[in-house]
RNA sequence: GCCGACGUAGCUCAAUGGAAGAGCAGCUGAUUUGUAAUCAGCAGGUUGGGGGUUCGAGUCCCUUCGUCGGCUCCA
């Protein structure tokens, strides 16, 4: 007798009757070293298990998508092992694979330093050489419930107690170490051949801060020593491109103990700034929007008036003016509100785009302060949209389209999230769930993919946000459309339809940017610092070779600067290779060598930051090249 | 805010509890230089702040501020 298969390249395979996943596991590996797994309709089979007939059978590489979670859990099972022996008392959280490596998370006697990381390694080494067998092992609840409370693991009992009634408890169970777990794992440890652990962290039990504080270990894992080390390498390239550093180094911003979270913007950090708000305003202009400016500080009942007083105040800065209270704007609704209600509005008049680049102050936790990504004044390119309710989905559409053309002229990816009503929330349910299908609807009509987040809309209504990514790959928030449907309620905000009766607009918030900060940071680590010549705070540096090109190449600078270039001049006596290596640094896209023979042609010699020594040409043919790059912006 | 770590010259980093140093940057001078670092000299510090232990503290302890990595939160 024999069985049939279903590999997953599509082919069919046939077995005696009797082979077992480990079997087939065995066959494959001998010509595919890095297959980690098989699945057997979809899920891991019990190696021992003889393989079902007429069963598809799923190869598991390192580089499928499950390969890697499955192997990084494998690893995050070998570190919980260590632990536990190292700490028998220990109390075990979770630990999952996550992008590019795995945690788990401890509850330890005494707190452990980043010092015990490497004992803990060492003994995570003698797991893997031990090449214990990784066995499946599915329990009652009961049984799970009974092992894990005589091995006096608090947390995981609390987990099986919340598992769903049907749920399949399963645990993974590695010599003298047991688990809770879903699995899939891989075979035995000894297959967890490279790993590195990388950080220790607090985070809390289950993500709340009413839990108890636990100690994270972070990790990471890959097949081979060389997939690591490459990893790692990685990791310090990208740290090159961390904002804080290059903006130290390039003179963008800085930051000081006298304001922490209050950014310093310098002359360099302040050009690109103007020219991020000068194309913003083009584009705007041409959108159809208007631009407003309102006050920083507004008195209290206005704060109460839109709510923010209620859910927003531990985040407000408050001050006192001829005895009364006011309130430091940590939004710009409430005045653009105003500004809105400062005459009447006929349906003829609406959408009404009212932008502002407001300057708000945020009290936020001093732990989450970060460069300019995370600060507690910012300028926001915000905007709010009066509209009638059935020009809600083509005004949201309109937003989403200006989101990407902004996007796509920095070459940035991004990511959609649609966020739903959070606990602390103004209106009703139906209102939030009108709203939410607006936006829902808009993304799918325009076949966006996005991921749901539930419960973490703002408070007065739904959003669409739009994160992007750091240079380590830390996700964040930049673009956000909001639907609100309670601010107008509480402005007493109206129209005058066809009908000749007052009727409620409906209002979005939407910034692009973000936030300014935010926005720069985000660019300075995409452009590892070397901007594109339309913002480079110096666009052209022309260098002499002698002190006897100073003349001509003073003239060459005045033509620069007259052309509308951003341009310096290195006249210091050094050698040009001194010079050129510092442009470099300085990342200035061209350097224009002027010597002898330059003054003698009548030309300049050209160096481009990456495409180095480009040869003579004319200084009206490079101003030509150099005006078509920053009109076109190109990357 | 919470957990852990770290604060030494503008920057990057040294210094068993025993005389605060180096490189780069800066300044001065020499050098007139051709596509990523010319040479020499000079100057630069209440070791984040405050308190304590000690004959003696950059080093040990307490406290406070800031920063970093996370958690939570968020543009």
């Amino acid at each position: 007798m024999s069985i049939k298969v279903k590999l997953d390249n599509g082919e069919e395979a046939v077995y005696p009757e009797g082979t077992t996943c480990y079997d087939l596991y065995r066959e494959k590996t001998a010509d595919n070293k890095e297959l980690l797994a098989v699945l057997v309709d979809g899920k891991e089979c019990d190696l021992g298990q003889p393989l079902p007939d007429k069963s598809s059978v799923a190869l598991v590489g390192f580089d499928t998508p499950q390969g890697a979670d499955i192997y990084r859990h494998s690893a995050s099972h070998v570190l919980a092992h260590a632990v536990k022996r190292l700490y028998p008392n220990v109390k075990l959280g979770i630990g999952p694979a996550i992008e590019n490596g795995f945690y788990y998370d401890f509850e330890f006697e005494e707190p452990i330093s980043s010092d015990d990381l490497k004992t803990i390694e060492k003994e995570m080494k003698k797991i893997v050489k031990e090449r214990n067998q990784i066995r499946r092992r599915e329990m009652s609840r009961k049984e799970a419930l009974e092992l894990f409370e005589e091995r006096d693991e608090p947390y995981k009992v609390e987990m099986i107690k919340e598992l769903p009634e049907d749920a399949v408890i399963s645990c993974y169970e590695q010599n003298d170490f047991i688990d809770l777990c879903a699995g899939p794992h891989l075979p035995h440890t000894g297959m967890v051949k490279a790993f590195k652990l990388t950080s220790l962290a607090g985070a809390y039990w289950r993500g709340s801060e009413h839990n108890p504080m636990l100690q994270r270990i972070y990790g990471t894992a890959f097949p081979t020593k060389e997939r690591l080390q490459h990893y790692l390498d990685m990791l310090e390239e990208a740290k090159k491109r961390d904002h804080r550093k290059l903006g130290r180094e390039l003179e963008l911003f800085s930051l000081h103990e006298e304001g922490p979270g209050f950014p310093f913007l310098h002359n360099n950090g302040n050009v690109i700034w103007q020219k991020l708000t000068d194309f913003w305003r083009e584009e705007h202009r041409r959108a159809g929007y208007e631009e407003i400016k309102t006050p920083l500080i507004l008195n209290r009942t206005l704060w109460e008036q839109s709510g923010h007083w209620d859910h927003f105040r531990e985040d407000m800065y408050f001050t006192s003016i001829d005895e009364q209270d006011y309130a430091v704007k940590p939004m710009n609704c409430p005045g653009a509100m105003l500004v809105y209600r400062n005459k009447m509005h006929s349906y003829r008049d609406l959408p009404r785009r009212i932008a502002e680049m407001g300057i708000v102050h945020r009290h936020e936790l001093s732990g989450t302060l970060h460069g300019l990504m995370r600060v507690r004044s910012f300028t926001q390119d915000d905007a709010h949209i009066f509209m009638l309710p059935d020009q809600v989905e083509s005004e949201v559409a309109g937003v989403i389209e200006m989101m990407d053309l902004f996007y796509s002229v920095f070459g940035f990816d991004y990511r959609v999230e649609l966020s739903t009503r959070p606990e602390k929330a103004m209106g009703t349910a139906e209102m939030w769930d009108k709203a939410t299908d607006i936006l829902e609807k808009v993304l799918v009509d325009k076949n966006i993919d996005y991921r749901l987040n539930e419960g973490d809309g703002a408070f007065y209504g739904p959003k669409i946000d739009f994160h992007l990514e750091d240079c380590l790959g830390r996700s964040w928030q930049c673009g956000t459309i909001q639907l609100d449907f309670q601010m107008p309620e509480k402005f007493d905000l109206t129209y005058i339809g066809e009908d000749g009766d007052k009727h409620r607009p409906v209002v979005i918030h939407r910034v692009i940017y973000g936030s300014m900060e935010r926005l720069m940071a985000l660019l300075i680590e995409h452009y590892g610092g070397a901007f594109p010549t339309w913002l480079a705070p110096v666009q052209v540096t022309v260098i002499p070779v002698t002190d006897r090109s100073h003349e001509y190449a003073g003239e060459i600078y005045e033509q620069l600067r007259n052309a509308g270039l951003r341009v310096t001049i290195d006249q210091r006596n050094e050698k040009v290779g001194y010079k050129i290596r510092e442009a470099q640094l300085k990342k200035i896209p061209y350097m224009l060598v002027v010597g002898d023979k330059e003054v003698e042609s009548v030309q300049v010699a050209v160096r481009h930051r990456v495409e180095g020594d480009l040869g003579t040409e004319s200084l009206e043919t490079l101003i030509d090249r150099v005006k078509k790059e920053i009109r076109e912006k190109s990357i």
